[in-house]
DNA sequence: TCGAGAATGTTACGAATTCTAACAGCGCGA
DNA sequence: TCGCGCTGTTAGAATTCGTAACATTCTCGA
């Protein structure tokens, strides 16, 4: 999400229509859009590919949107925004509350959305900055024009380019799910072949490396069925 | 912002009555407040302290309020909340655009704002990587960032990303009934087959963990023919 | 108060998933 | 060509978690 260049805009609406629409006014201001119809659809897909913003509409025939909003706030990194026919203040507080990033009332005029989302990019871009090769983390420093990890004594653990890419991914996203899809699309893997057991090696190895325990990981956790989430905070110098 | 004391937002309008009113409604919300009624005050003020979250009226006797949030946007990290009567589609959009993070049309219900600002707060938290979700409760004390409970006397007992999946739905309604319906939903549980057999299992295991007397639980009790209830207070640092 | 039937708790098992050690192929420099 | 490090593959061990089966508790009518 950090380095791809048009950000991406996950629509989520039954009507074919307003998808249509919003699709129209996002790629007209330079976005990126894909469009789900029910959100069975919509979360099938976020297992492979990480928008930046979802859009998501309460009224779904197939599930209840909050409880959608409410799980992609977990399990996501992406700016959530609701867009609901449904005005009552209590309605958006909850909404809000579970998650949301923000709420906006139908009818509502495109250009608005437009504006709302380039407000919740701006935030995010802040932190990137584009040639950062040094990430601080947990005591460690990852050196990535050198391959090198330094630890806190300054003992210095090379690393491989493969391990290398693995890394960076979990400094780009800290603290939020990584699913073996969106992993295996970011590391150039194709379709799944049998190349999923090629990642866990890598994992492997780079949990090696970082010292971690392998019955109680504290840096690269595992969610059995889903993926990896990178745990700590993280700052690029 | 970076420190984990109670955020601060600064309230910049020209009317005594709305300052007041917001001014409440946020500090019982637990934030900290500080009101002005004209830019110039408000500006010499910000040389000195950097609040969170600034509320904008645009309506200000002395200065363009939109100048002040442009100047804002540029050289202050705070989230720019506009709080304007001015209803247009097109004023929105501008202000968004000069770097306003929210937009809230007057008249509003103060707690309409408290969730937007607590939305802001939350998303800035999560940048920084910290997320630091820790909850406690009745002596112990949860980390969904380690995936461990911690005992009164330090112990720490690991738990499982599904286990953690119902814990967290109780912390976040403690004191209220969840029914199972609510449960599966909020678990992803698409199909509803045999599949409340194993939310009961979670919940046995959930509740051996937490060192539950299955004759006599005290935290997750179940209403027979609805669901489980989480009792105790849960405080969130 | 008692008992039948439904709802829930618990345990054991097994399928799916993930981990990791060992091995093999590859590329590259000496 | 040899040696060495990198990386994918394989296979068996370890873990997670749902399901089935059985035990227990609850509700409600007789």
């Amino acid at each position: 999400m950090t380095h791809s260049t048009t950000p991406h805009v996950a629509i989520l609406d039954d009507e074919p229509e307003i998808r249509r629409m919003l699709a129209d006014a996002l790629e007209e201001a330079g976005f990126r859009t894909t469009c789900y119809g029910r959100a069975t659809e919509f979360e099938a897909a976020l297992k492979r590919t990480a928008p930046d913003v979802c859009l998501v509409d309460l009224g779904l025939p197939d599930r209840d949107g909050l409880a959608v909003v409410h799980r992609l706030a977990l399990e996501s990194g992406a700016a959530i925004i609701i867009i609901s026919g449904r005005a009552q203040v209590q309605d958006r507080v909850t909404g809000l509350e579970l998650g949301a990033d923000d709420y906006i009332i139908k009818p509502f005029d495109p250009a608005e959305v437009v504006a709302r989302i380039r407000a919740r990019l701006r935030k995010g871009r802040v932190e990137t900055g584009a040639s950062s090769q040094v990430a601080h983390f947990a005591g460690w420093r990852a050196h990535f024009d050198r391959y090198v990890l330094v630890d806190e004594t300054g003992t210095e653990t090379p690393f491989s380019h493969a391990e290398g890419e693995v890394l960076r991914l979990f400094l780009d996203s800290p603290n939020r799910l990584i699913t073996r899809a969106q992993m295996q699309e970011a590391l150039g893997g194709a379709a799944g072949e049998s190349f999923d057991r090629a990642m866990d090696v890598r994992i492997s190895r780079l949990r090696t490396k970082l010292g971690e325990d392998p019955k109680n990981p504290r840096l690269i956790k595992t969610i059995y069925g889903a993926g990896y989430i990178f745990l700590g905070e993280v700052r690029w110098a």
